[in-house]
RNA sequence: GGGUGAUUAGCUCAGUUGGUUAGAGCAUCUCGUUUACACCGAGAGGGUCGGGGGUUCGAAUCCCUCAUCACCCACCA
């Protein structure tokens, strides 16, 4: 018996190793993987494949992270030993808006401004920022014993897929489903960009409600300091008090002097709400600008960019929007003007990283047009091309496929992939311009300037698993796509996965994966979500140091249903660790029993030697019916309990005896007996602790060289 | 205002098409140093499966209803 097992197994003193040799044999590579292996009877390879949801290179891993590494390792060590040509692709995000907030703070914080710094600088500086973070993610990856082909990884603003996205935009624009629209789009005054609806969240507030007389109505609003961005006043043509209005003009009165406005009939208006009768500032309210569309008003722009009111509201104009509502007000009250004034509660977008209070703001930007993509994705849902596990988001991946509206994709931001468009200085034309040609106004023949806009990340990240796979031509491409996994978080349910099954519907014309798996978030040992404020957040490599890495994965895995959120307690994880010691000493055993011992003649077996062995071939079509079905957590509880409760306590102690006789024949069939059942519960327990049965796999006699990952299962 | 999930042992959670005395880990208690392991073993206590109705020979599981919690969505000013 090898002397590693004299003493209790250390995690530490094993792990950085197995993975270098793990990573030496090339085998996290499927090309590498060996035939005999991988052949199947009619000498066809099967393939497996997951795209890695990349990590934001912006941070270090957190519990999130570890999670998904380990359910997708499990999935895809799982495949491999099953013969399958198993890829799993490694990749980093550079998470545009995400990592610019990041940098922001960081910026802040030494007391600098990324508004006066030039572009590039800051796209540098950025670039380096997350290129070193980009290799603290991988190191931390590495550690979980994640087996992802890391020849193969890519990031997002590597120049060949920068183009490839770039491509999707103007083809997009040819096929009429990209397009340059003037618009309200939400405004964050603080980051100074327009965010897509995804990035808003919408906050309970209470502000105050203004009845506010104008010309012969009277209007609720909470917005008065967009008085001077009226234009017209809308009321529902059902509406007895106001029918007799519709189409007339009226003078109101308001701090800056008389203003003259349309009255307009519009089914959308409540009656029963407010007064009845409503303002219409399109510039300032998507509401207002959809009327406004529809009723060919013109907008009036009252504020601008950082929240302040401009020119047109005379005398406010400067003052920011909070100051300039109290100013109103009060001058509004000193005429007469309010008649009364009552709490309400609403739901304000607010800006998803900083919480300011979403601006409406009129803007040209490019969008996708959503509607014919998001049907194509709801059709192939429908028709079940796709899985989903849990099953109840199919339900809302749908709802949110049939409620869509247009995906603003401009930022102004740095961070990120550049537009290639040309924007007109003299007229409002806007054309895609992939290679730098277009230096004339295709419209009016004026000059044009570079829009400097960069792409939404989910954009790019939307279209990643073809990216990954060197959509259109590359030999991944054609041999691992469709993917078959696709393993995220349930917050990116709409943010994320519908444009991954929208971009690769468009332009592979066949869907990205066949099953969506999603796993919930792994919260603190009481079950409270972790945040920092809270102080609650626990770091996994610090549990990898304490308790290895081993049985952190069990700790996440064990009981954790998908789709649910779970609790993660550091008793639990020492509990696996003992686990894992568990295994080395019941191997320990069963090797100083059987030193020196040939197995290679078969032994008469008991009945119950029999009954013994059944049961372990059973252990194994379970765990294998469990892990087909995507039921990870009870495989992982099974193999557990089977190897401890089965096998160390009840099966290695009936055997004890047996081990000390002199009956030579049956002493040697309790040998073969144990030897048989800790090589096969080392494959099974292989995926999900994938480090300590490697360690003792090699250091079975006659395993030398010998590597568990690539043993059939 | 809509939607989803949850409610099972002190705690955190399993329980896969309804089927014997409802499970695990941790915690608690008792005993135990026996050719692996004290990061151990043997055993024990502890649950009217949120409440109420219904379907069924049979319900934690299916249906209805109520309650509480969590999360998500939402442009009635």
């Amino acid at each position: 018996m090898n002397e590693i097992f004299n003493k209790p197994y250390e995690a530490k003193e094993f792990e950085q190793d197995i993975y270098k040799r793990w990573e030496e044999s090339g085998f996290f590579n499927p090309d590498n993987l060996p035939e005999s292996l991988t052949r199947t009877s009619d000498l066809v390879s099967r393939t497996f494949c997951i795209i890695m949801p990349p990590p934001n290179a912006n941070g270090h891993l957190h519990a999130g992270h570890a999670l998904f590494i380990t359910v997708e390792d499990i999935m895809t060590r799982y495949k491999r030993m099953q013969g399958y040509k198993a890829l799993w692709v490694p990749g980093a995000d550079h998470a545009g808006f995400e990592t610019q907030v990041v940098y922001e703070k960081k910026l802040e914080k030494e007391g600098r401004s990324r508004f006066k710094m030039d572009p590039q600088e800051l796209f540098d500086e950025i670039m380096a920022f997350t290129l070193e973070n980009k290799k603290h993610m991988e190191e931390e990856v590495k550690r979980m014993g994640a087996s992802c082909d890391w020849s193969r990884e890519r990031f997002t603003l590597d120049p060949d897929i920068v183009k490839e996205v770039q491509k999707t935009f103007v083809k997009m624009h040819n096929d009429g489903l990209a397009y340059r629209g003037l618009r309200t789009v939400n405004w964050c005054t603080k980051h100074q960009t327009s965010l897509s609806d995804v990035e808003t969240e919408s906050v309970e507030k209470t502000d105050k409600l203004y009845y506010i007389k104008y010309g012969p109505f009277v209007v609720a609003t909470v917005r008065p300091e967009t008085i001077f961005g009226d234009v017209a006043i809308a009321v529902n043509p059902e509406d007895s008090r106001y029918k007799q209005y519709i189409g007339q003009e009226v003078e109101i009165e308001n701090p800056n002097g008389k203003l003259t406005v349309k009255v307009i009939g519009d089914e959308s208006v409540d009656i029963e709400f407010g007064t009845g009768a409503l303002k219409v500032t399109p510039a300032h309210d998507n509401n207002d600008f959809a009327l406004a569309q529809k009723h060919g008003l013109e907008h009036v722009i009252v504020i601008d960019q950082f929240g302040k009111l401009n020119e047109k509201a005379g005398k406010y104009a400067g003052m920011k929007i909070a100051e300039a509502r109290t100013k109103v007000v009060e001058d509004l009250q000193a005429m007469g003007l309010i008649e009364k004034i009552e709490d309400y509660t609403h739901a304000v977008p607010t800006c998803y990283k900083c919480g300011t209070t979403i601006e409406p703001r009129l803007l040209p930007q490019w969008f996708v047009k959503m509607a014919p993509l998001a049907e194509m994705a709801a059709k192939a849902v429908d028709e079940g091309k796709i899985e989903f596990i849990p099953d109840n988001y199919r339900k809302i991946f749908l709802y949110w496929m049939n409620n869509t509206i247009d995906w603003n994709i401009s930022r102004q931001i740095v961070w990120g992939i550049p537009i290639p468009a040309k924007l007109c200085n003299d007229c409002d034309a806007a054309f895609p311009d992939l290679y730098d040609e277009v230096h004339v106004c295709e419209e009016c023949g004026g000059a044009v300037r570079k829009d400097t806009d960069t792409f939404d990340t989910w954009f790019s990240s939307g279209q990643w698993p073809l990216l990954t796979l060197n959509y259109p031509d590359g030999k991944d491409f054609k041999q691992f796509y469709p993917t078959d996994v696709m393993e995220t978080g349930r917050d990116l349910i709409f943010k994320w996965v519908p444009r991954m099954v929208i971009f690769g519907l468009y332009l592979a014309k066949e869907i990205p994966f066949k099953t969506v798996y999603m796993h919930g978030l792994v919260n603190d040992a009481k079950g409270k979500k972790m945040s920092k404020s809270k102080g609650n957040v626990v770091n996994p490599i610090e549990l990898i140091d304490k308790f290895g890495t081993d049985a952190l994965r069990m700790g996440l895995v064990v009981g954790n249903t998908p789709g649910n959120d779970a609790a993660l307690a550091e008793n639990k994880i020492k509990g696996y660790r003992n686990f894992a010691n568990k295994i080395w000493q019941a191997t320990r055993f069963v090797l100083m029993n059987s030193d020196g011992v040939d197995f290679s003649q078969v032994p008469e077996l008991t009945g119950r030697d029999k009954e013994v062995l059944a049961e372990c071939a059973a252990m194994k079509g379970q765990i294998t019916k469990e892990l087909d079905d995507f039921m990870i957590h009870l495989a992982a509880e099974n193999i557990y309990h089977y190897f401890w409760h089965t096998f160390a306590d009840k099966i290695i102690e009936e055997n004890k005896d047996r081990l000390k006789s002199d009956n030579e024949a049956d002493k040697y069939a309790a040998q073969y007996v144990l030897n048989e059942i800790v090589r096969a519960s080392l494959k099974l327990l292989h995926p999900f602790m994938p480090f300590v049965t490697e360690t003792i796999y090699g250091n079975l006699p006659g395993n030398d060289g010998k590597m568990l990952m690539v043993e059939p299962w």
